[in-house]
DNA sequence: CATGAATGAGCTTTCATTCAT
DNA sequence: CATGAATGAAAGCTCATTCAT
C-alpha cells in the first residue's frame, strides 16, 4: 500500500461536516467495488477474478480499487470478512427460545442450510480461501477474532439447556454440533456439482431439497437426544 | 491428425514388441505429466496452477500437455477423474462384512476420514471443480458414469442388512447417509482454514483430529440405530 | 473501463486544458502504433506481422496496442482503413478541371499510378485484405461508407463533359472506368513480382515504369472516344 | 533438407517394377499433401497456414511434409508453381485461330476471366507471394523459365496478324497487352472484396459479372483496332 | 514408407500494478 | 477524489521442425 489508504474503512458515520459530500461518494465508490468483488470472487475465485472485472462491474475503475484497498489481496480479505461478518450477524439475529431447547435446535439447523442456500457468496468465498489454505486470513484479520463464541456460544447454551431439562445427552461439545450442522448444509450445496455428477442424482431437485433439511434435522436431534 | 490426441489414453499395456521403448516413454511423460498436474491443481486450483508449473514439474514441456491433453482444460478434467477413480477404487476394495452392520459403518466412516485426510489433492481438486460450478466434469465423462452405485450400493446393502437384524431402522436413505458421512469427513478437512480462524480453534491439533472420527461415528450409529 | 478504447479516436483537437498534455501524449503513442501497424502489416500481411514487431517500432508497448485497439484484429482494420482514408483524401484533392475531358482523364489515370508507385503499403495492406476475404473489413467500417461516391462520380463528371462537347462516347460507366483505370495501376505494380518472374521481365526498370502510364493512358482514352 | 529427397518430384511415370505399387502409393501421398497445401495457401495464406492443417487435409503427417518437400517453404514454392503451371497449360491449351484476330483475342480476353473465376486458388496463391515481394519464387524455379513465352506469343502472332490484315495497329507490344488483359481480370476479381466495401457495389452479382468481360473485351478490341 | 514423440521459440493476449496529473 | 496512460511479466497456446524407431 503505497497511497497511503485514504480512510482506513472508517466505519463512523461521518457527522454533518463541509465534506460530508465528497465523504458519501467515496464511501458509495468503496462500496459498490466491495460488492462487486464479491460477486466476482465468488463466482471465479481469487485467481480467476481480475481486477478489471471488478472495477468494470461497480463502474469504477482499476485505479480505485489500489486506492481503498492497496491491493487485490487485500480486496480478497475484505470481501471474505465482510461475507462472514454478514453471516454472523445473521445468526446473532436468530430469536432462539433457550426454553425449548429442541425447536431451538431445528431452527438453528434450518438457518444454516437456508442462509446458505440464500447465500453462495458465502459458500464460494470460503471454499476458495480454503483452497489457498487460508493464507489471506492468516495474514490479517483482527475483526474476526471477536466473533467467533457467539454462535457456538448460543449452540452451548441451548444444549445446555436440553440437558438440565433431561431432553439431551450432556456430553455434547457445542463445537462438533456446529461443526456437524454446518457440514450437513455446507457441504451438500458447496459440493452438489462434483456429486450430481459422480453420484448421478440431481441434488438440485425440489424434492431433494426440502428432504434434506428434514433428515440432517432429524440427525441432529437423534445425535443429542438422551436415552 | 497432429497435435489432438496421439493414443487416447491406450490403457493397455503394451506387448513386447519393437515399438514397446516408444510407447513406454509416452505413457511415462503422459503419466509424469498427469501426476504432476494433479499436484499443482490440488494446491493452486485450476486458475492458479501454469501450465508452466505442471510441465516444469514433470520435467516435459508445455508443448506435450498439449500434445497429450489438448488443453489445460482437459487436463484437469482428466486429473479430477483419475483423483475420483482412485478413490472410488479404494472404496470398493474395502473389506465390509456385512453381517456385521454395525461395525461395517464405523469402517466406512473411518475410511471416508482417513481418506481425505491422507489424500488432500482429492478434497482440492473437487473444491475447486465446485468453484467453478462443475463445468469441466460438465463437458465430458463418461468415465464416472458407470462408477456410481458401487459406494452407496454398498451402503444400502449394509442398511438393509441391518434393518433385517432389526438392530437400524429400516427408513434410512442409503444416498442420504453417503452423503452424511462425506460431508461430516470432507468439511472438517477441507473448511478447516476458515473453521479455524473464525471458530478460533485448531481442528488439526492431533487430540482434535483423534476425536472428530469418534464423534462422526457416534453420529452416524445414532442416527441408523433403531430403539 | 480499463482496458477499452480509452478515448475513441477523439478526432476533435484537445484544446488548451489542464490535461491537454496527456491527451497529447496519449494520441502520439496511438499515433506511433497506428503508423508502426501500417509499416508492418503492409510489409508482413496481417499473419506475419506480429504485434511484437509493431510495438517495438512504434517504441511502445504491446499492452499499449490492447489498450487503444482492443485486439490486432482491430488494429489492422483501423491501419486499412487509414490508407483507404488517405488514398481517398488525396484523389479528392486532385485539381480537375472539368472544360478539359480528355486532360482530366489523363490526369486521373496518372494519379492513380503515381499514388499506387509511392504508396506501396496501400496495395500491400489491401492486397491482404482480399487474401482474407475481407473478413475484417466485413465486420466493421462505418467510416467508409458515406466515402465512396467522390471518385467515381468525378469520373462520371469527366465522361458527361466529355459526352456533352462530342468526344466521348455517351454509353461508358463511370464504375467500370474507374475499376480499369485502378486495374491498371494497380495489378502491373501489386503483382510485379510473379510477373517478372513468370513473364522474365524486370517490370520495375526504369524505361518500362515510364512507358506504362502512357501505355495505360492510350488505352484509357482509345476506349472512351467517340468515332 | 536433410532427410535427402527420396524421390525429387519425378515426373517420370514409375515403369512396371516390383516397386511399383509403393512408388504409387507415395505418389498419392505425395500429391495429397501438394493439392491440400494448394487449398489451404490459398485460403489462409502462407503465414496463416500451419503445417498441420495441410496435414490433417492431406490425412497425412506432418513429418512427411518435411520428407517429401523438405520445408513448408518449398512446399509453398511448388505449390505456387503447379498452379502458375496449370494456368499455362490451359492457356496453351487454347483453340486460337490466327486467321481470325479479332475473335482470337475474344477468346484470349474471356479465357482469362473464365480461368480467374474457376481457379480462385491462382488468384490468391500469387497474391499472398506478391505480399512477400515474391521472395519464394526468387530462391528457385527453374521449370518457369522456359516457360514465358508462349502466352505472350501467341498473343504477338495474333497482333501481328491483325496488323497484317489492317485490323489491328502495328504499335502495340504483346506483352503491354497481356498484361492489360490479365490486369482486367484478375483485379476485378482479386480485389473484389476490398472494392465491394469501398466502392458499395457488389461485384459479384451475376448481372455485373456478366457484363466485366463484355466491358474487358470492347476495350481490348478498341484499343489495338487501327483507325 | 510411415509415425509417434519431442522440442524450443514464438504467438496473441491478459494480468496486477504504478505513474503523472 | 478520480482518471488516462504506462509498464513488464506472465499467461495459454501454436508454430515449424527434428528425433528415433
Amino acid at each position: 500500500m503505497t497511497t497511503k489508504s485514504p480512510k482506513p474503512k472508517s466505519e463512523k458515520k461521518p457527522a454533518d461536516s463541509p465534506t460530508r459530500g465528497v465523504q458519501a461518494r467515496a464511501q458509495t465508490t468503496r462500496d459498490r467495488i466491495l460488492r462487486a468483488a464479491i460477486k466476482v470472487f465468488s463466482k471465479k475465485g481469487f485467481d480467476g477474478g481480475s481486477v478489471e472485472a471488478i472495477s468494470k462491474l461497480s463502474r469504477s475503475h482499476d485505479r480505485m480499487i489500489y486506492y481503498y484497498f492497496g491491493s487485490k489481496e487485500k480486496l480478497f480479505v475484505e470481501a471474505l470478512e465482510t461475507v462472514y461478518q454478514r453471516m454472523n450477524e445473521a445468526e446473532t439475529a436468530l430469536d432462539i427460545d433457550i426454553d425449548n431447547p429442541r425447536e431451538a435446535l431445528e431452527k438453528i439447523v434450518h438457518f444454516h442450510w437456508q442462509y446458505y442456500r440464500e447465500h453462495p457468496e458465502f459458500l464460494f468465498l470460503l471454499n476458495d480461501e480454503n483452497l489457498h489454505e487460508g493464507k489471506h486470513l492468516k495474514k490479517k484479520s483482527p475483526r474476526t477474532e471477536a466473533v467467533f463464541p457467539r454462535a457456538v456460544n448460543l449452540l452451548d447454551a441451548v444444549l445446555r439447556a436440553g440437558a438440565e431439562k433431561g431432553l439431551f445427552r450432556p456430553d455434547i461439545r457445542a463445537l462438533d454440533l456446529y461443526i456437524a450442522i454446518a457440514a450437513l448444509g455446507y457441504f451438500y450445496l458447496s459440493n452438489r456439482y462434483t456429486l450430481s455428477a459422480f453420484l448421478q442424482a440431481d441434488l438440485m431437485e425440489p424434492e431433494a431439497l426440502a428432504h434434506w433439511p428434514v433428515f440432517a434435522t432429524d440427525l441432529v436431534l437423534r445425535l443429542v437426544s438422551s436415552n
